[in-house]
DNA sequence: CGTCTTTGACCTGCGC
DNA sequence: GCGCAGGTCAAAGACG
């Protein structure tokens, strides 16, 4: 019903949006690693709730240095730069769709050089949930567990795309669509950019990588390790924690700390596609 | 007083 | 080389 309208919606905007926004960025800068991240920010009441042009909220510090507008498109993009630590090269842009200004196309580029606020959250967790700890040597059998469940995702993102493909070229950087879910829900979607090295480079001496780490460990233990992960399962989740999301709606800037949190985490982190200079 | 937003100017990359 | 558009800088003001 509404679902499917909303997912074919967004696919036309998929395309369109990257055709405007990633090709062309990818043709006047150099080619850097991004993440483009769709968030539905739902109906009208949201929209003026939102600070910044609607700009979610999440746990990292982001300052806005620099807004400019973009040809072709009735709404502005807005530069934000990471605050939480100095000397943090990480960075997003945030536009609004143009065809649906209730979707946000936020773009990260660089990463954190620095711990997540959520990161330290979740340690704190995990240590006084000793049981869910004790996985804690993050073996490879875990990983192998979710990088299955990572593969199910992509092709499950791959089947959305190959939609958008048909008719238009596919992008060099992936987005996520994830406005299916909830539409009462506010849809928020995390930056998976630290994460992302957690799997391309297993640095166990950095605690905020470790942490990332065990974040996955923790969806593994929350989606019981049974089956991967596919949309009806996200719906589920999601349907699940509405309180919490409810809860978070109605606070807007509240940390996510919940494992709905590691578990967004976990679905953008196979989204994010490295796209290197040539 | 420190931090953040705003906004015009400037810089840079790319196409013609 | 020039113009266009995206991206960044930095000063000024607002805010808590």
């Amino acid at each position: 019903m509404d679902a499917n309208v909303s997912t074919k919606l967004e696919s036309e905007e998929t395309s369109e949006e990257l055709k405007s926004s990633e090709t062309q960025a990818s043709k006047k800068r150099k080619m850097v690693e991004k993440t483009v991240v769709r968030v539905r920010i739902g109906e009208g009441n949201n929209i003026s709730r939102l600070k910044n042009e609607g700009l979610p909220s999440d746990f990292w510090s982001w300052r806005k240095y620099g807004q400019k507008p973009i040809k072709g498109s009735p709404y502005p993009r807005g530069y934000y730069r990471c605050s939480t630590s100095k000397g943090c090269s990480a960075k997003k842009q945030v536009e609004r769709c143009r065809t649906d200004a209730s979707m946000l196309i936020i773009t990260y580029t660089s990463t954190h050089n620095h711990p997540s606020p959520d990161a330290i959250i979740s340690t704190q967790n995990l240590s006084q949930k000793p049981k869910e700890q004790e996985a804690g040597e993050t073996t490879e059998e875990e990983l192998s567990k979710v990088e299955e469940q990572e593969q199910e995702h992509e092709h499950e993102h791959e089947q959305v795309e190959e939609e958008h493909s048909t008719d238009h070229e596919k992008p060099s950087t992936t987005t996520v669509s994830m406005a299916t879910a909830d539409e009462k829900s506010f849809h928020y979607l995390q930056s998976p950019i630290s994460s992302h090295e957690d799997i391309v480079v297993v640095d166990q001496e950095d605690p905020f990588k470790l942490s990332s780490e065990k974040s996955h460990e923790r969806i593994d233990l929350l989606l019981e390790e049974e089956e991967p992960l596919c949309y009806a399962q996200i719906k589920n989740l999601t349907t699940k924690k509405s309180d919490e999301l409810d809860f978070f709606d109605e606070l807007e800037e509240l940390p996510m700390s919940s494992p709905f949190l590691h578990f967004t985490r976990s679905i953008l982190s196979d989204e994010r596609i490295p796209v290197f200079p040539s």
